[in-house]
DNA sequence: GTCTATAGACTGATAGAC
DNA sequence: GTCTATCAGTCTATAGAC
């Protein structure tokens, strides 16, 4: 028996933006949008919370932690086999986008594929107001630059910054518009099976952060 | 000797629409800020162009055809060889990526790298007027896809589906904010240099394509 | 073609009753 | 905490003089 009881206004509100947000992005969403969709009170969003870019910022807190937390925690584990046990290049790729991946096709909260497109979305737009949420997740990206240059020791530092950050282009834009892969590919390729993807990219990635140093 | 006239109301007001649109996106951007760069009138913009989307269109039209006309003729250039010598998977990767990251990367012309600015932000924007944009990219990607499978002729068509996209995400990313690689790997990787960065790329997404199929 | 002036709607934010 | 009412500013778009 769920006793969920009805959400409270602030989290009504905090949903309605996030779809939002995520849809129109941050000038294309408006608070009376955001308060219509929620059902509540226009003055309500500044009562719990100030202003629209604390708003904004208010999304982005509600979720960042526990996916980043996931990817470092599972980055942990891998490290702590003792350096007898070095992680494989495929578990750190695996660690690094495992917990993106699945969260952003997760089919029992749209929350998350909303927050995810948001995070996709902030990798290509500047100014948005989501500088912060771009360098949190630069902050683990650098976590598991060491683990990354141990998988592959024969890449020089710069090597692996222009493959890391390919890598992370490829991610973003699965994220931010998840369904576009499969539209793109007739059907051939499915949006909501996360492990596929997950292992088409893993496969990829790994081939290619194996290539040779560029010589010139 | 520059000839070169003072430009027109109409160049004058296309300049700052694409300066503005690309840093700031289409809701984040007015058309008093757009006459206001420009050193126009207001009304100026509705004479000229009609509406807000006409100018946004007008600004994607002035120079989507120059950057993919450069890819399909160089990709006809491959192909005209003749099928004894068929073009290799790094040369179709540079034919498809090459002119992009030029054009993204030319000193002597802000302007493209603005448009290219745009061009990467339509990959993970979803609503904001950008599917026609998105639409003539996506037929070059067609336009390309029975080269990539000649040149990697393992693969299944759902493999290359993947590795396109994935492929077109590290584009994106690094034409929407060109100086991030550089930033992230403080000074390491030189954003200025179109060409290492296409090596790098060609380099890492080469032998990503070439990665076996998936077995499972 | 370029300008001023303004219409008409929407924006984020706030004051104050309950 | 939630509401109404409203302020002050911005927005796109247009009408009409020059």
């Amino acid at each position: 028996m769920t006793t969920q009881t009805a959400k409270s206004t602030k989290d009504r509100i905090l949903d309605a933006a996030e779809a939002l947000f995520a849809e129109h992005g941050y000038d294309g969403t408006s608070l009376r949008g955001v308060t219509g969709q929620a059902g509540v009170n226009l003055a309500a969003v500044h009562y719990h919370f100030g202003s629209k870019a604390a708003l904004f910022e208010a999304v982005f807190r509600r979720r960042v932690e526990d996916v980043n937390a996931e990817r470092l925690s599972k980055l942990d584990e891998l490290e702590a086999r003792g350096p007898e046990h070095p992680p494989s290049l495929e578990e750190v790729l695996e660690a690094f986008l495992g917990p993106v991946l699945r969260l952003s096709a997760r089919r029992d909260d749209e929350g998350w594929r909303r927050f995810m497109q948001l995070v996709g979305r902030c990798n290509s737009v500047s100014g948005e107001h989501m500088e912060p949420l771009r360098q949190v997740f630069q902050q683990v990206a650098a976590r598991f630059f060491p683990a990354f240059l141990r998988a592959v020791p024969h890449l020089r530092e710069k090597d692996l910054y222009y493959r890391l950050h390919f890598l992370i282009g490829s991610m973003s834009t699965l994220i931010a518009d998840p369904l576009r892969i499969q539209i793109h590919s007739e059907g051939l390729c499915r949006s909501d099976d996360p492990d596929e993807v997950l292992r088409h990219l893993v496969i990829y990635a790994a081939e290619g952060f194996r290539a040779p140093t560029p010589v010139r």
